[in-house]
DNA sequence: TATATTTGTCTATTGTTCTATACAACTAAA
DNA sequence: TTTAGTTGTATAGAACAATAGACAAATATA
């Protein structure tokens, strides 16, 4: 909510613990300032019964938060608020990862994970306009900002036209430049579908995220300038860190 | 994931239920077409294997989702899909909920919640472009497709520009017709801001989902053919129902 | 230094969730 | 009619979540 104050208030029997619920809400009011504004939470008891649980019910709560670098308790002192603000990812016809979050972070950097060399499914051999079972590339990356995992992609290439893409991309760190040793100076987004879900046990290890985390799903199509699909990707951004802005000037 | 043939996986200790985590997973795998595409699914057994759960754990997941009118199980003959479709909400500069849902559902309907009169906060008066403290109108609406909740919104309009809006929607049940009213026969979405988060108490009951569950967020600003902000607008939509489409075609 | 405030740890009890096993009830097909 | 396959029900124990009360440890302040 935007002008949201605070309403605290959990469901019992509903598969879902109270403490996550709790964390959840938290979370939420911490990012929006309606919580620890001045960088402390209020004593635990306070939180308990506002919340009306138990306090040890309040307490997993923080630690989860604590575990999620969200909080920080210290003994005799308090509570206090680590968060950091919630990155804002540009999507439009010309997105790109390190440039839309240029004046966002100091420092950015992706890693490849993995790679293979496969054939096509069928959606992946759809979007890049491909006959079905044709070899494609299959890139796993990982991009980080400020030392903290942001987002974890999976990506598909033709593998006759961008043979050895992957070498490149490892050396390289980045989709432009090695789009560029294939002689593509430019490129653009053509769509983008975007949805959200729980993140998965991979997503979870990959994006150091807490189980019950939530992380937006990205699936886009990049064209060369002559509208040719040249890549197929499907991005996970970690919720509590990502937003995407979505410019449709016309 | 995309190829996904159903890449089942739970988390344990999570603070989320097993029997919630498979629930939403199958929901979600129903929505894509990945599970039950033939309008059956494997039997109880199969599927607790391959979620590596009891077969009791899996049959609370079934329940729930029989509950929600997702599945329907027959003793005997076993568990059928009641209600597949995953809505898909296009985001572009001609964004409209009515004529961008019209192909997917045969029914929709908007309804005025609450409506008042306030003055603008910090964010609100920056969005619509006036001055802090400047009397808005409020809308807090909810919109249905073929009887399921599946999005909940709050919007801004300048109150002196757009007087009696409130009374317009209530009789429409479309901003676009309500703009009309007011001289506006075309409009135009600048920018949307997406981003995702676990529901809170208010969406969890006008949404009706369950505790846990994820909303995807937009944040939105509408502006005349001239480009003056005309709306501010938060959509929450249910995650499991909705995704949302950007083209960025140029 | 004493006192109040706050987070951290411990033990115990109760209710919910998950597992395990067995069997009943219903359906479809041999 | 028999058999195999499926969903529905019952019971019991193990693991986890939530409550309750008491006290320790650290910090800030009078």
């Amino acid at each position: 909510m935007i002008e949201a104050g605070l309403k605290p208030s959990v469901t019992r029997k509903s598969g879902v613990a109270l403490w996550r619920q709790i964390a959840d809400q938290m979370r939420q009011a911490i990012g929006s300032g309606a919580l620890g504004a001045d960088g402390r939470l209020p004593p635990e008891f306070t939180l308990s019964q506002r919340f009306g649980v138990n306090r040890h019910t309040l307490r997993s709560a923080i630690a989860a938060l604590v575990q999620e670098g969200v909080l920080r308790a210290e003994q005799g002192r308090g509570t206090f608020v680590e968060s950091r603000k919630r990155l804002s990812y540009p999507i439009s016809a010309r997105t790109r990862f390190s440039t839309g979050l240029r004046d966002q972070t100091r420092d950015r950097r992706s890693v490849l994970l993995a790679d293979a060399v496969e054939p096509a499914g069928e959606r992946v051999a759809e979007a890049l306009g491909l006959a079905a079972g044709s070899n494609v590339i299959r890139l796993e990356t990982l991009s980080e900002a400020d030392g903290r995992p942001v987002s974890r992609a999976t990506s598909w290439f033709d593998a006759k036209r961008f043979a050895g893409f992957a070498r490149h991309y490892a050396k390289t760190g980045s989709i432009t430049a090695s789009f560029q040793k294939f002689g593509i100076d430019d490129y653009f987004r053509h769509s983008t579908l975007v949805s959200a879900r729980h993140a998965d046990a991979a997503d979870l290890t990959d994006l150091k995220l807490s189980p019950g985390a939530i992380v937006l799903v990205a699936i886009a199509v990049n064209v060369d300038p002559k509208g040719k699909p040249i890549q197929f990707a499907e991005t996970r951004f970690a919720a509590d860190r990502v937003e995407l802005t979505v410019s449709t000037e016309a």
